[in-house]
DNA sequence: TTGAAAGCGCTAACAA
DNA sequence: TTGTTAGCGCTTTCAA
């Protein structure tokens, strides 16, 4: 009857478009058409085709769509698993894109250097458009591929040309953590960061404009900034951490980069019984846990959940019709906690 | 010269490999060969065809390449963002398979609900196997799917004909955690789990099996069960709590179904300034929070990242050669901290 | 309103 | 070793 094989190595063949057309007697482009609710169908054809579609359990297939059109799918690159304010990025997407025609997928580079390989995974599979947090990754090497499909950059600083960009205002966010702690009458702060973060007025990212802004304010004061870098990981802040308070003369406050770091600093005060007083902690974010009454972190909220709807947002006035590049910033409000205190004299 | 258009709607068109192949002065096939590393190329096509393929920053497209093949691209459902369980069996999955050809993306469910049109969600991308956490999808439905690509499900006890499963033994979890609490001298411990776990032997979900193991091993001792029932998320275990501890007599300990339920508990105890000779509270997964000195969560590790390092290993198994089932079983151990103490009197 | 046919970018069978 | 060609599942003209 049927020449094509049921089945491969054990596995039941796909149901096509093909399938469909034939049992229900129709042309191939008659059930795309009604898959696709395009113009130009009957409703008895339509009728047909669709309950011969529910019978046969028949899904178009994505890739072969994207042959000729779009994939409906949007990416989102991930640059590290277990931090918790990606989460609420992904949350804002996902939620935003939740009423459109648009599936998500992600992709986690977890090692920052393969930001690239993550985006370009994503572009190999025909996404109509792309969330990512790629702070290190050349510009130019992102305008181009900007110019591929639509791109919106969290974090980035950039002035860009073909991407889209959504940022907290680092600068803001600085001066009302290191603000309160110099407020409360701390004098030696000491500021923990990533390995990749610079004090440079040149550099785009984030944490080194983080850095830069502590560095100056710091200075301005007249004190003494301090810095400290670990690989980004909540164990990693730990260490340097620990390593600082075992020391003799720890400072009495750490500003953290953002909360995973400020978690791991206070693993470290707690496990030696030292608490706000003794040295305060602010971190960057507000994650959940900041806000659990066992740990209190005093932190500085950039809303992330926002970004991500408004990231999410700008993808799909891309695709629809925008092509200047758009940029939206979030003002940062301090959140404080028990984290920080008065130094004790 | 060129007779298709460089751009549409502004954006560069994609080089494909027709672009290679006449830059290059050779065939198509030949590209493709290059490209695949496959069988009967000369060194100097080779390095002809991949130097134009670095001057063009040529890409095979994956859907493209899906059209004929496989996309070599392994998809994983993620039921719950901000659930650190799930995101240790993400970094075992990708571990393992960042030594392959596979690439991984990801979807996130969020809603139980959702996870079917998850899954279909990859299946309509062609992925070459799917990991899954998806305890409240039809069986019969997961075999269908299973028939089509290989398909690796965690935390479900099924004995399936078609997909392979990575489990914990939930059953000796529960009498770990409820064995140390019956040992402090506990005798009212309520269990808070999900809203659709169900104390069934027919279940064959995690927290149904946590859910009834609890129940018989509490009426085992003559102790009466007190369940509890929320959303699934830390908010909701909190409120749930809140209310349990607001009442007049609370029970002085609390089994959550899942760490994330814990740390929910937690707040809720924390914030009336409760600790565990109060309200002893025993977690499942142990996340990293769990570990931190100011949280000190008792759980039961259930080896997540073992469990993605696994999962990985079968689907890699199943498009190697394997065509029969398999089922992983890790062994929990109970990690006691500082949230579980005797009670008062 | 419907269908025939071309073609998206790639791979694989086969021929040269 | 290399190239020609057919075809994967779908959409999209265009003609009937």
């Amino acid at each position: 009857m049927n020449s094509r094989p049921e089945r491969t190595r054990g596995r039941r063949r796909q149901v096509t478009i093909a399938d469909v057309a034939r049992e229900a007697n129709v042309s191939r482009a008659a059930v795309s058409k009604v898959i696709r609710d395009a113009y130009g169908v009957s409703p008895e054809m339509r009728e047909r085709v669709t309950r011969v579609i529910e019978q046969l359990g028949y899904r178009p297939r994505a890739d072969a769509r994207a042959m000729r059109g779009t994939t409906f799918t949007f990416g989102i690159e991930i640059p590290q698993l277990g931090n918790e304010f990606f989460t609420q990025i992904f949350r804002g997407v996902m939620e935003h894109l939740s009423a459109t025609q648009y599936d998500l997928i992600s992709v986690a580079a977890e090692d920052p250097a393969a930001s690239m390989r993550s985006l370009e995974s994503l572009l190999d599979r025909q996404v109509a458009g792309i969330v990512a947090i790629s702070p290190f990754v050349d510009p130019l090497w992102l305008e181009r591929l900007a110019q591929r499909l639509p791109l919106v950059q969290l974090g980035r600083h950039d002035v860009s040309e073909h991407f889209d960009t959504v940022t907290g205002d680092d600068r803001l966010g600085v001066q009302l953590a290191l603000g309160h702690l110099l407020d409360l009458g701390h004098r030696r702060i000491a500021h923990i960061t990533g390995e990749r973060a610079l004090d440079s007025p040149e550099r785009t990212d984030t944490h080194s404009i983080r850095l830069t802004a502590y560095t100056a304010m710091m200075l301005d004061r007249g004190l003494k900034p301090e810095v400290h870098r670990c690989d980004g990981t909540e164990a990693g802040a730990y260490r340097v951490a620990a390593e600082l308070v075992r020391g003799g003369d720890p400072p009495t406050a750490i500003f953290a980069g953002h909360d995973t770091l400020a978690l791991g600093v206070l693993r470290a005060t707690a496990e030696r019984g030292l608490d706000a007083r003794d040295v305060s902690v602010v971190g960057y974010d507000d994650v959940e846990m900041a806000r659990h009454p066992l740990i209190g972190l005093t932190t500085v909220d950039q809303f992330g959940h926002r970004m991500g709807v408004e990231a999410a947002r700008m993808l799909l006035e891309r695709v629809e019709e925008r092509t200047a590049p758009s940029r939206v910033q979030t003002t940062p409000e301090l959140r404080v906690r028990r984290s920080t205190a008065p130094p004790r004299n």
